[in-house]
DNA sequence: ATCGGTACCTGCACGC
DNA sequence: TGCGTGCAGGTACCGA
């Protein structure tokens, strides 16, 4: 579920855990910890302080008092809550000097690790979408073989892009998601850069978009899925030009899109 | 070094 | 009521 939008949205509901100490911590679910043992990992960040919370693309990194960080994805259905209770998919609870932060995530595809270096998966990400230039996005445009949908999905290329702000921001620079990266001309990669940056800009003020269960830490909802264009649109008219919205398989995800506002 | 395909998990909506 | 199917915001890993 969550994209940058969304995750920004919940590390801005979570500032005022800085300065927070982590009096204990319970880790449950072997698969979320990636491996890693569940006893050894509350061991070390207890009695820890969370000195930062930030957002790096889809990833949060906790930076922790005297070194260390503690890194959350949520992949597609996972939550950081505020408030309990602890139900049948809470992998992880922090009781903090003041308040608890739980960990849920039904379907299991996020993570949750302790790394005493800053961890390698957020260096090795590619440039923030709302920081990159237009000369470096376009460039790296360029030097891609791949169709943009999948392009803009890898999180390599820019960092926090997901299904529906792909989808999103190409209808807006009118591209079809099997568009070839290399093949944008100048115009239309600006076109793209624009679009990008207005969606996610858009979403956050919106607090996100909640299509099924997505709520932040304190249990909100967000608003941006009243503006989607295309996204879970299939068969409804495109708001420009009334043609009905398609949905085709691109590299195994769902891509939704205008067949005539959006060129190759 | 880059790709596209597959695997990983649960829950929900749907048709029969 | 239950069962099978397809779908869902994600990334990692594999072989070509």
């Amino acid at each position: 579920m969550p994209e940058l939008p969304e995750v920004e949205t919940v590390v801005r509901s979570l500032a005022h855990l800085v300065g927070r100490r982590i009096v204990s911590a319970e880790f449950r679910c072997l698969r979320v910890l990636r491996g890693g043992n569940p006893d050894a990992m509350a061991a070390r960040v207890q009695c820890r302080r969370i000195a930062a919370v930030k957002r790096y693309g889809k990833f949060i990194v906790m930076s922790l008092g005297d070194g260390g960080y503690l890194m959350v994805h949520l992949g597609m259905t996972g939550r950081l809550l505020l408030a309990g209770p602890a139900g049948k998919h809470t992998h992880a609870t922090l009781t903090l000097d003041r308040g608890v932060l739980l960990y849920e995530d039904s379907r299991q595809f996020g993570c949750i690790e302790f790394s005493q270096d800053f961890p390698k998966r957020v260096a090795r990400l590619g440039p923030e979408p709302l920081e990159v230039s237009f000369d470096d996005f376009a460039a790296a445009l360029r030097r891609r073989k791949t169709r943009i949908k999948p392009l803009l999905l890898n999180q390599a290329f820019v960092r926090g892009m997901g299904n529906i702000y792909a989808d999103e921001a190409l209808f807006r620079a009118g591209i079809h998601p099997l568009a070839f990266a290399s093949r944008l001309r100048a115009d239309r990669a600006r076109k793209l850069y624009d679009a990008m940056i207005a969606v996610l800009t858009e979403a956050i003020a919106a607090g996100g978009s909640s299509i099924s269960d997505y709520v932040d830490a304190e249990g909100r909802k967000g608003l941006f899925q009243l503006s989607h264009r295309v996204y879970q649109r299939t068969g409804e008219p495109c708001v420009t030009c009334e043609t009905p919205i398609r949905r085709v398989i691109v590299t195994q995800r769902s891509s939704h899109f205008c067949p005539r506002c959006q060129k190759r």
